[in-house]
DNA sequence: GTCTATAACTCGATAGAC
DNA sequence: GTCTATCGAGTTATAGAC
């Protein structure tokens, strides 16, 4: 199952044949189908294992950095941007991958790609929720977790696609600029269109 | 080529069979060889055409309604807001699918993809550009135009998986706080960080 | 449990009639 | 130009030996 994780990753799912995953794996095709019924079953189990593994192996080792929840979203938002250079933006965000490949033909899938999204924002929120005063007090903390992960999904989409890091950057460096503003509005009341 | 830009949409790139364009194109299969070579020459030919229709069939509609440059940007958020609920999240983005659909594996359909990103970057960079004054001077509007697309195709992917319009409405409901906190900015300098 | 062998199918692409 | 017919390759999935 592992293997199937990285080559889904790495050549997305409709190009992976279930003999390539078995060749990951050191087995044959046909061995496959004592542990999983089909293809799409497998890609379910794969999601199952997204959502378990999100903490102990994606979170855990970015919060243990640091204990300051806006530093971890931070931090977060530049592992992501790690797996692009370190990959030369071949892949990108797994789930996100699987969200626009699979998810408008594959309901199951589509349903656990759902359950990784907000596993992922709930973690964020809970760093705004910890943030405290730091944001003001009236702010959607829920709705600002969607928005980043709306600007990490489409700052990597474009990276990938412009093989540069400029449209990731850029797309960090306004979301950074909007919490400056954010935290200092202290200083003055913001008047609300 | 009109039918396989419908069907790229709706099926995907993978999930759609030549048999299947033709069908539509109320053609055989064979017939389309005459004018692609291939699938993938098909596929390029329907990102070069959609580069072509962007002005007059998205933007143009959409600048008609309104001529405040930045009412228009809304606009065409909206536009793709309507394309969720019209087609019940079933759809999206046609370009940010096929980003990551083909994007990593398939090089010159990736140059295409990017470059039909940068046509839309463009069009909501000039939106901010002609927005003048109401906006930050020293303000990076490229990297702004960047972000909003990344808010946007964020949204769209996220609302798509939890077939409810919710995570794509707080994306743009927090995109419209950051703009009108940078609106508000001519009242008291903002210090950055 | 893991393997080999293969069934059943689909797809992209080509050849050639008209 | 558009069609029919088909090739060849690759795929998921199954059957059954060991």
């Amino acid at each position: 199952m592992q293997a199937a994780r990285e080559i889904f990753h790495e050549r997305g799912y409709a190009e992976t044949s279930l003999a390539d995953i078995a060749e990951r794996a050191r087995a044959r095709g046909g061995s496959l189908y004592y542990f999983f019924k089909s293809k799409e079953k497998l890609l379910e189990a794969v999601l199952e294992d997204y959502k378990a593994i999100m903490r102990p192996v994606l979170l855990d080792p970015i919060w243990q950095k640091t204990s300051d929840p806006l530093e971890r979203v931070w931090s977060l938002l530049s592992r992501y941007r790690e797996l692009l250079l370190h990959t030369e933006f071949r892949y990108g965000c797994p789930i996100g991958n699987l969200a626009l490949q699979v998810g408008h033909y594959l309901p199951e899938a589509r349903v656990k790609i759902d359950e990784n999204f907000r596993g992922w924002r709930g973690a964020v929120h809970d760093c705004l929720q910890e943030a405290g005063s730091r944001l003001p007090a009236d702010l959607d903390r829920e709705g600002l977790a969607t928005f980043i992960l709306s600007v990490m999904e489409g700052g990597v989409m474009q990276s990938r696609c412009a093989k540069s890091i400029e449209p990731f950057d850029a797309s960090v460096d306004v979301l950074k600029d909007y919490f400056s503003r954010l935290q200092s509005e202290g200083m003055r009341p913001h008047r609300k269109e």
